[in-house]
DNA sequence: CAGATTTAATTGCAACTGCAAACAAATCTG
DNA sequence: CAGATTTGTTTGCAGTTGCAATTAAATCTG
């Protein structure tokens, strides 16, 4: 007889119930600075290496690509970002942090620490080394099986073929 | 000279950037099913335990109790649960799955697995095993700080207190 | 180099979300 | 046991989200 599933211990609902829940209590306490936990999301990436065009960005902090242009918008309209047409390519967007923009960042990234600190209560230093190398490898594995799925699903709908292609 | 922080390389960020990816990668292959992550958690939450009361199952799935309200309705329209007015306390509800619920619920398990699996790529079963419960750990730790933080508020806020009380 | 195709971003729209207010049943208080 | 308070859920509303269609610039093809 088959035993029941505890789907409680598997890994893609710890993860996710320990990420999202993570997510909502840093949002309320940013809640403060004004900024919501994507706009914090964006503000990392543009932390780390500036000028993103937009479909990078979103790649990066998964978020839909209309969804980022339009708090890319807003975030512009509240000083945080410059968002200008690239001189390259005059369809991408440059995207960087304002120095308004860092001053927050730096401002809120101490709450990062804080909740590290939360998080890891009563682990040893060895776990929290293991646990974000674990993460890490987590999040790659599940980048790589969404890369392959996407080039199987480009596979199923051929698309529009060059004329001279067809047949 | 104070060195810059590395964000990507902390517990929060590691963590809700792993967990959103998983949510959005599940959320794509339930779609199919006709069910959406935050009806796959209540499915999970009432195929453990049955016989759920709203608040209850709110705080379990972290999802905000005015937004599950409707979401279970939906999901009454749709067959997957039954809502019923408790007979203890006339105010409460008493959520449970139907056998149509249960079915499904079966159905798509397995797909948790799937991702497991894709997760663990690659780890030992000795680091999956850490992972799970280092996972556990950190849930826990949110939980309990955020309820903490909860009790302060409270105070902050003395609220309508008792006439009596008052003075 | 003109028309077709691809690539990058924006916008229309309908569904989802979360806060605050409303509502309703239960409990407490004199 | 009547009015006040607390507890549990629903609803109004404004903002967010993601898909699909649109717009616009760059590139490819003959």
């Amino acid at each position: 007889m088959a035993r029941k599933l505890i789907l409680q211990e598997f890994l893609p609902y710890l993860l996710n119930r320990a990420g999202v829940r993570m997510g909502l209590m840093f949002s309320k306490d940013i809640e403060p600075y004004g900024i919501t936990l994507p706009m914090w999301r964006v503000m990392i990436e543009l932390w780390h290496r500036g000028d993103f065009r937009l479909g990078e960005l979103a790649t990066r902090t998964d978020i839909d690509i209309s969804t980022l242009s339009r708090l890319l918008v807003t975030m512009q309209r509240k000083g945080l970002i410059t968002r200008r047409r690239s001189g390259a390519d005059g369809r991408a967007l440059s995207l960087t942090l304002t120095p308004e923009g860092l001053d927050l960042s730096e401002e809120i990234a101490p709450l990062a620490l804080k909740y590290e600190a939360i998080a890891m209560k009563g682990m040893s230093e060895a776990d929290v080394k293991k646990l974000k190398s674990l993460l890490q490898r987590v999040s790659e594995n599940l980048l790589e099986a969404s890369a392959a799925a996407k080039v199987e699903t480009d596979e199923e709908k051929p698309r529009a073929r060059k004329r001279t292609a067809s047949r």
